[in-house]
DNA sequence: TATGAATGAGTGTTCATTCAT
DNA sequence: AATGAATGAACACTCATTCAT
């Protein structure tokens, strides 16, 4: 049992510019708000009044807590990532073996994502608008590169195989963006002809797909299986 | 060699309003001009005039092609996703094993994604965008609904596992959400610790997922790899 | 040494209605922020915010003192303006001759302006704000014209010329314009080719301004027309 | 009669950004309603929208002849400083002395003042405003001086007293300050009191004022004070 | 009395789309 | 068919003022 905890230190966010420590409470309707209505109707379309409505407080009110409407959907990004990091850390926690970890990740992602649509949603825009090198997305490329950064250290840590090195990051991306690519379905592709894929299968797929990636033989897996 | 063309008839597109078979030589440059303002800018950045200026023409010409820029935006993912699905099927045509065949579209893939980049970044958008209700976007998921219908015809032909059954576009649709999340990390996480996949070890490592994915044991397609 | 505060006696300002007598330490502290602050960005860009935070008070408390940020002006250029009629009767107090008080006067302005710059740059844009009819600003209209009535009592004051008659108030303006119209340079016209005029030389053409337009030795200026 | 018009060159106004040569009339009704508007209103107060709706057009529609509402404010002040200077060219060409010279260029702003009530208000309003450092307004400073450069060339050309020298700018700054403060009263002090004071009695006290600034005939005034 | 969080009307500007020419 | 000037709805954000504590 491996606490993994101190390998990927919760960065101390600093403080939202905007939010002195007002009403938490208010801070926190609007965070929820905005997971609704920014999952619902996408960031673009989604409007700050609406938010701020179904927060239940004045349009004015919002840049109180927020500088804007782009540091709300940071902020959600960021409580998403920090969310997602610590299931990871949790699932891989417990397990004795570089499969079982990756198992472990992928199953972690699986279930975070299951749990959080609206996250899922949120997350999955934001990596389709991250490659536009537009200066004011760079700090959410900020939080989705700490998310793999904490999976490299994770997937990094012993027993990694010997050839794995310090290509964890790269093996983090591509398994980040892998799970997330699969998973993609539950949502964008609703409709007759496909339930929802189900971790017990994806699971052991993703398993394989990183194994194979690594270079790792399939076999060091698969018996661990049996 | 195979004629998987029939398997996927190309829908007829119903003939764009705005479109009234005006020169033919118009409606390219503004797919162009398109392509590479919507890739470079983003969806939504990208002004309407902006692409008609790269385009060279006038402003008020652009509604004589399409009926909106959302309309323009359709006909180049139907674009894109037409080029895709040609080269996969090509490239499946030539295969023998099924195996060999999931390599084929995972490099095909790859290769098409590599070979342009543009419409790699425009179609990442629009998997972000799509898991939103907002009936405008309808479209543009049908249009990606018809990649993985091809996907799976072709999948699903034999050759393929007797338990694949009508598996197939379960499959197709996993199999495609983790080629293009695997593949995201060439554009969104540039930057140091980590170089962008090889194809090389990417295909092998797709494979591995669907084929585990699919319950085909790994070992069915590593023997024929050596 | 002649008094002539009888002349234009203070009239008593109708207690402020935010003011209900309260600490006038912080009252004190609110007009000196004041000050600074429209001094120093114009009388539009400057926030309460920013005023109550020089003042080291709450925004709330602003309102405890000053009905609204338009009042606060009011009260800064009512505060000016007195202390500038004082100056100016002080000055005219200890002239013999009427000539000699233009000149008193001229220079109790100049001498004013130079000593509090921050005064002057408020007193200024009002003026220039002073020609729209808008209701809102009719006090501060009263303000400017108590001055000029002031002023009028000084120079219609014996000895001067007979001519001059009811006229006071006319070339009370006047001159106060030009005054201020000449002082003005001192701070938007900053930069190479003019220095600031000093008073040395402007205090003598401000006589001859004023007794010029009074009729007084229009000579000396008609012969050279001729 | 000296022809000044060389001596000043209008600076071609760089062609302001927003208008590509649209249609002069739009442009040119924007203009008026903006006068308008703003000599009654206030730089603040006017509203974008009023403008549009005074000028008969669309709100959007500003925005194609002008780059912003700041930059309409400095477009008529270019238009009325523009104009400004040249009627006191006109008006010091015809003229044989330096003290003619001097009394036409007051008579020249005072009767264009009249003229032009609308332009003068908005002038005033901006020299009330320039003494701040908002680089938004530089480009108004740089108006204003430009006006004050003609007015130096004028004035400082033969037969202009030797002493002057290059203290044209000076005295040009200082002038036009005068000119304006003394004007000022005509609109800022409406009512009973005071007429407005004719240029017959303005425009030789103006002149006696500058002749006495600049220390000509400084001895016309000296010998009273005795 | 003092505070500062809450309010919401108000505004400059953008931009997809239309339409007269 | 082509143009590009005109349109106006939409929207993020500000800030003077209020009010519960």
């Amino acid at each position: 049992m491996t606490d993994w905890s101190f390998a990927v230190p919760i960065p101390a966010q600093p403080p939202r510019k905007g939010s002195r420590s007002l009403d938490t409470q208010v801070a926190a309707r609007l965070l929820a708000a905005g997971r609704k209505a920014f999952s619902e109707n996408g960031l673009y379309a989604t409007r700050v009044e609406e938010i701020t409505q179904l927060a239940g407080i004045a349009k004015g009110t919002f840049y109180l807590y927020f500088q804007s409407k782009e540091d709300l959907i940071h902020a959600i990004a960021d409580e998403a990532v920090q969310e997602l990091g610590l299931v990871c850390r949790r699932a891989a926690a417990s397990t004795a073996s570089w499969t079982e970890r990756l198992a472990a990740v992928a199953r972690a992602h699986l279930d975070f994502f299951r749990a959080h649509p609206d996250w899922m949603r949120i997350l999955h825009q934001l990596r389709g608008m991250l490659k536009f090198q537009l200066p004011e997305w760079q700090a959410l490329r900020d939080s989705l590169e700490r998310h793999v950064g904490e999976l490299a250290a994770i997937l990094g840590a012993p027993p990694a195989p010997p050839k794995l090195e310090d290509g964890a990051v790269g093996l983090a991306r591509v398994y980040f963006g892998a799970i997330s690519g699969a998973v993609s379905v539950w949502v964008s592709c609703e409709g007759p002809g496909g339930e929802h894929p189900s971790p017990e299968s994806l699971v052991p797929a993703l398993v394989a797909f990183a194994t194979a990636y690594t270079g790792e033989s399939t076999r060091a897996w698969a018996p661990e299986e049996g």
